[in-house]
DNA sequence: AAGCAAACTGACAGCGCTGTCAGCATAGCG
DNA sequence: CGCTATGCTGACAGCGCTGTCAGTTTGCTT
């Protein structure tokens, strides 16, 4: 059996196209009758839209772009299933697009993906939703986008976010709660803002409780397992260690915890570990990581909506929405010496 | 400035409409001299060829689909990542498309995708890769589709996959010239033949060192780190516990290591424990996994590289590859007692 | 220099839809 | 009953390319 076109399933309904093209597409003013014989006429020939044509025709495609460049599998992995479940109810598909935030014809290379009319609009997630060229190329050219956790420039395009500053601080609270006092600090990779940016809620912490910000206390990860446990093992040879370690993500706090293992160190009688993220190795390390846990799913599937809320003119009322992380306890804090 | 199109580019170098087709097509029989020509106005103007619109004229998509219902985001990763290279090289463009293997309409539903021209062919990964239905549907409908690690039907289209029963069955021999006789064995989720079927190997290494196998050290896993860990407890609460833990993939392992951890067992000391994949939590663990690493990405790049010399008509001679895997011994295999 | 094959180029139809606009039916109203 | 407002439907052009095929030029042979 050949494709059936749209020709064949108007003749067979003995409407015209334009009428089987109105029911396709949802369009108001069509008798129930009309639709009924049509819907029934596409069912029989298994009539599927070309959706090469309809690109052409109506000059969108209704696939949206995801941008990213980040190393971590599981962060993308929820992104991706988030905003294809978006994707899905809205009828568009996905097209993946990793690229590296520190190419230099990044924004060229992503404005010919829209200049091919291959995406209608962009997600980026971080760090690419810092990267202020391609943010101001994509304003320049119009092209319709989202993002993920921008820090900055953030009247640019509608955003989502969570309050993981905020949540920094509840730990480093937690932490100081706990007992600790000198709490080491592993920062994120400074190309990654949203993740740098999780000092902000360490040294409030701190500085609310008066606790002053021991910079020998403060390492700069680059978000990696490996930088972790350097990070890690730099803070433990220090003459007077931490009792407690607040890493910026899951991976540097596993490198934190097999560093202590290595060294020794008990957790958490002798040093308390802190991650963010919660990524499957918080639950899968010993002992369990203390960690935060964002809804990165929701969040690329609310940005999703906003994306194609914007596509279709509606203005987008909210352009921001901010979700709310939570913090896991688990076995690796506790007080000193339980 | 308009988005130009080959008219303008056309006009713009003095040529028609098909000559700048076939620059942009690298079609043969272009005149050096009038290819440049074209070529500068292609740049002058930006020209990017509509893709919607050549999808329509030659009734191809340059997009391939990745179909996929895996629950490991690193295995995903990885795939994605081999075949985005290949799939940059050759100009396509991959969508995504998660489905669940145990969905009824699992292959009208990916029928549609094809149907709708919105990918001009497939990459399946296991366990869809042995999902009869959908493999018989695709070769009815002569959709162009490759897979990865299928196990069943293999004349059914081209395929990449690893030796790895092989390799579980050198992991097995590995444990068993370390002294060990009584090796547990984790086994994969039924419905993902490419994992379950690793005890292939594991049995094989037994039988040729004429160790019985003992169904009691045997249980079935899920692939999920929970279920490894439910394993373990089953067979390290045997009245003769195994010395030996081999889990047919690294959440399964990482679930026995905690799990050893928790009931005080040294690893390796007291019991060895070998995993495979070699995912992050591999090396992110305490004691590090001795695991199998399996070349995912070449894997999928290699696959998708098949599936598009399927679609340029090309006679794929080698419609199979076998690639290797490597055993990366780390810290949690050693002699009982060491 | 004529003849022929091969290399190169262009005219044009048409891929399968959607947007525009005009036309017809029906309902509501004075 | 005629008029307008509204709901509904269809004719048709054209989105921007590629495939076909015919026409023109070039290079080579004799």
């Amino acid at each position: 059996m050949a494709k059936a076109t749209i020709d064949d399933v108007a003749a067979l309904a003995g409407v015209s196209m334009k009428t089987v093209s109105r029911v396709v597409n949802k369009e108001p003013n069509v008798r129930a009758s009309t639709r009924d014989k049509v819907q029934a006429a596409i069912a029989e020939l298994e009539y599927r839209p070309s959706q090469s044509a309809r690109s052409l025709a109506a000059n969108r495609s209704y696939v949206l772009g995801l941008l990213y460049d980040n190393p971590s599998a599981n962060y993308v992995i929820d992104v991706q299933e988030g905003a294809l479940e978006t994707c899905r109810r809205a009828g568009y598909d996905l097209l993946i697009h990793p690229c590296r935030h520190d190419e230099p014809s990044l924004a060229s290379e992503v404005l010919s993906l829209v200049r091919q009319s291959r995406v209608d609009g962009l997600i980026l997630t971080p760090p690419l939703s810092d990267i202020a060229e391609l943010v101001e190329g994509l304003v320049a050219a119009q092209v319709p986008f989202v993002r993920l956790s921008p820090t900055e420039n953030k009247q640019a395009c509608p955003y989502v976010q969570t309050n993981d500053q905020e949540a920094a601080y509840d730990m480093t609270c937690q932490l100081i709660e706990l007992g600790h006092e000198r709490i080491g600090f592993i920062a994120g990779h400074p190309d990654h803002k949203a993740v740098a940016e999780r000092f902000k809620g360490y040294r409030a912490a701190l500085k609310e409780s008066r606790i002053k910000l021991d910079k020998s206390l403060v390492v700069q990860g680059y978000n990696s397992f490996e930088s972790g446990r350097a990070g890690a093992a730099q803070l433990l040879a220090l003459e007077s260690r931490p009792t407690a370690i607040f890493a910026s993500n899951d991976d540097m706090a596993a490198g934190v915890i097999i560093e202590a293992h290595h060294r020794g160190i008990a957790i958490p009688r002798e040093l308390s570990v802190a991650g963010f993220d919660d990524t499957p190795v918080a639950h899968q390390i010993f002992p369990s990581l203390t960690t935060v846990s964002q809804p990165i799913a929701d969040m690329a599937s609310k940005a999703t909506e906003l994306l194609i809320k914007q596509l279709k003119g509606k203005a987008v009322q909210m352009p921001a929405a901010i979700m709310s992380c939570r913090i896991l306890v688990r076995e690796s804090t506790g007080k000193l010496g339980k």
